[in-house]
Order: structure tokens, then C-alpha cells, then sequence
DNA sequence: AACTGTCCCTGCAAGC
DNA sequence: TGCTTGCAGGGACAGT
């Protein structure tokens, strides 16, 4: 699932491939990828023209185009670029195809195959009107502008549980679950404690998290998880994944205090994986329905290692 | 304001 | 073995 770290490699490989090279070759065929706009809104929009800049904000990627017009791309849950010779085999679920001059000449592949990705060709002028939610975006949390009353601004002011917060791409955007997960965790808070009731050093734990992890998993690529499908512009796995401390580990024995054993829950109809020895539960728990159901289980995860 | 459920879609795993 | 069914998951949105 490609979130910030991921995003972000994406995006660094694209403006080392496809900046300053002018684009003589589109092909949309996945009707669903352009579905905000049209097939031919995308093949008008970006033919004959070359991208000066793209940026990245949250999980969605901008490419400024030289005629002014912005690309907007977003990978979703399966979505993938991919930069291959020209004459390459198109992988199945290749959606938009866009060839780029040059010696040798080089394509662009959006693959996506669960078609909730996007791509969008749009006037920057208008992006409120046109992507409402990209102009909604919060705060991105690797920017220097994220400091620490920043985020404690977003917590006091709230009383929401902190790990649907930390998904909110509306507050602060950029983290998905494996990093909302990986981020409780390092900061030692649970994920269902209330943002307005942090004490100061968990803020404080908790900004230095959101910053460490993300940064550590930029290092590294992103994460390629089993069963997932990302992958950088070059085909390259991720190598984040093995620093996963909770994320994908529910039943083994945490790897920071060895004593707990890394609890499974539904957190707003997400997988949720914490600690509950480093991430201990509030005082006064506010739990989802969802939450209280799946804890009722008497299963024990089983313990393995240690 | 905050939360819940629904929808979109495919690949994969579990169950029969 | 082969089919069917269920589920995961990002994010917008509608409803409570």
C-alpha cells in the first residue's frame, strides 16, 4: 500500500527519469483511471508536452506540466509506475501508457489492478474545484513546517482516538496504516487513546516518532510487503518492511521490551497491531463497537520466539 | 465533532 | 482439483 515513504521514492525516481523529457506518446485504456475526467481530457492534456517539476503532498503525487497544467496521480491501494523501455511487454492492468522521447526512448506505465488509483490532468487554478480533496490536504508530516505545536495544535483541539487521527489525510496527510501503526508503537501510545488527553511527553514522543519513522522508511524505499504489490519506478522493492516492529507481526513477542506479545484489533475497520506492553491502554478506554467485539475473543495469539 | 457503514475492485485464501 | 465465498484495504461520502 503505497503511503508517504513509498510516494516519496516514487517521486524522487520521477523527477530523475521523466523531467525535461517531452512526451510524444499517450495510451488510456483503463476508463476507470481517468474516471474524474475522460480518456481524452488525459491524452489531450498531457501529449506534446514535458514536465518541469513534480512534488508530492500526502499520498498524491503533481507533475507540472510546461503548458501550465498539473497531473495529478494517485496510486491507491494497488496502484504502481512503472519506467520501462519502450518497447517493453505491458504488464496486465497497465491502465495509461505514456511514451517519452529521447535515446533511447523510455514509457511511463500506470498499472493498477484494483482500479482505485487515479490520474487527473487539471488546471492548477482551479485544483478546489476540480480535486477538492487535494486542496483539503492537512499538514505533511516530513515538511519543516511540522513542528511540534503544530501537531500538539491538531491533538489538543480534538478528541479523537489516535490512530483513525493519524489516518486522517485531512489533519495531517501522508500516513497509512502500516505507518500509523509503526508510529504508536515507537511513540508509546495506544491506539485508542484520545488526542486532547496526551500528556506533553507523549506529544513530544509522538512528533519524534511521526518524523524517525517516516524519514528511516524514505531511507529505505518504502515497505514491499508480502502480498502487496509496491514496487519503485524501477521495480525495486522496498526494504522497510524488516523494520517493522508491529505492523504484520500480531501474535510475536514485541522486539522493543520482549514482553508483549503484538495484539490485533479493528480500529475503525482497520487492521490495528500494537503492543500492549509499550502502548498501554487509557485510562479510560473509548472503544469502537468493532473493537469491543473482536477483543471478546478468547483466542491468545500465540507466542513465537523469545 | 466524531464515528459508522458503504462503495469502489481484484487477488488471494479459506471453505466446501 | 475446482468452484464459490469472503475479505482486505485508501479514501470519499452519506447517515447518525
Amino acid at each position: 500500500m503505497p503511503e508517504l515513504p513509498e510516494v516519496e521514492t516514487v517521486r524522487r525516481g520521477l523527477v530523475d527519469t521523466i523531467v525535461g523529457r517531452r512526451i510524444d506518446g499517450v495510451a488510456v485504456t483503463g476508463m476507470r483511471t481517468v474516471r474524474r475526467t475522460s480518456a481524452e481530457a488525459v491524452y489531450d492534456g498531457l501529449m506534446g508536452t514535458t514536465p518541469v517539476a513534480v512534488r508530492r503532498r500526502g499520498k498524491y503525487l503533481t507533475v507540472e506540466l510546461d503548458s501550465g497544467y498539473h497531473v495529478m496521480i494517485h496510486l491507491r491501494m494497488s496502484g504502481q509506475l512503472l519506467w520501462v523501455p519502450a518497447d517493453a511487454d505491458e504488464p496486465v492492468h497497465t491502465h495509461v501508457a505514456v511514451t517519452f522521447g529521447g535515446k533511447p526512448a523510455r514509457r511511463l506505465l500506470f498499472v493498477d489492478p484494483r482500479t482505485f488509483g487515479e490520474v487527473v490532468v487539471y488546471d492548477p487554478a482551479d485544483v478546489a474545484a476540480e480535486i477538492p480533496e487535494l486542496h483539503r490536504l492537512g499538514v505533511d508530516p516530513i515538511a519543516d513546517v511540522f513542528d511540534r505545536p503544530v501537531l500538539a495544535a491538531i491533538l489538543r483541539h480534538r478528541s479523537r482516538r489516535m490512530k483513525p487521527l493519524l489516518l486522517d489525510q485531512h489533519l495531517i496527510a501522508g500516513i497509512g496504516n502500516i505507518y500509523a501503526d509503526e508510529i504508536l508503537h515507537r511513540a508509546g501510545v495506544h491506539p485508542e487513546a484520545i488526542s486532547s488527553r496526551l500528556s506533553p511527553s507523549s506529544v513530544t514522543r509522538l512528533h519524534e516518532a511521526i518524523g524517525t519513522i517516516l524519514a528511516t522508511a524514505v531511507e529505505h524505499r518504502g515497505s514491499t510487503l508480502a502480498d502487496a504489490r509496491y514496487v519503485d519506478l524501477f521495480g525495486a522493492p522496498g526494504a522497510y518492511r524488516e523494520r517493522h516492529r508491529v505492523y504484520g507481526r500480531a501474535g510475536e513477542r514485541c522486539l522493543t521490551c520482549g514482553r508483549g506479545v503484538i495484539r490485533r484489533l479493528t480500529e475503525t475497520g482497520r487492521a490495528t497491531a500494537y503492543c500492549p506492553v509499550c502502548q498501554r491502554r487509557p485510562f479510560k478506554p473509548q472503544r469502537s463497537r468493532a473493537a469491543r467485539v473482536e477483543s471478546r475473543e478468547p483466542t491468545p495469539p500465540p507466542t513465537r520466539g523469545a
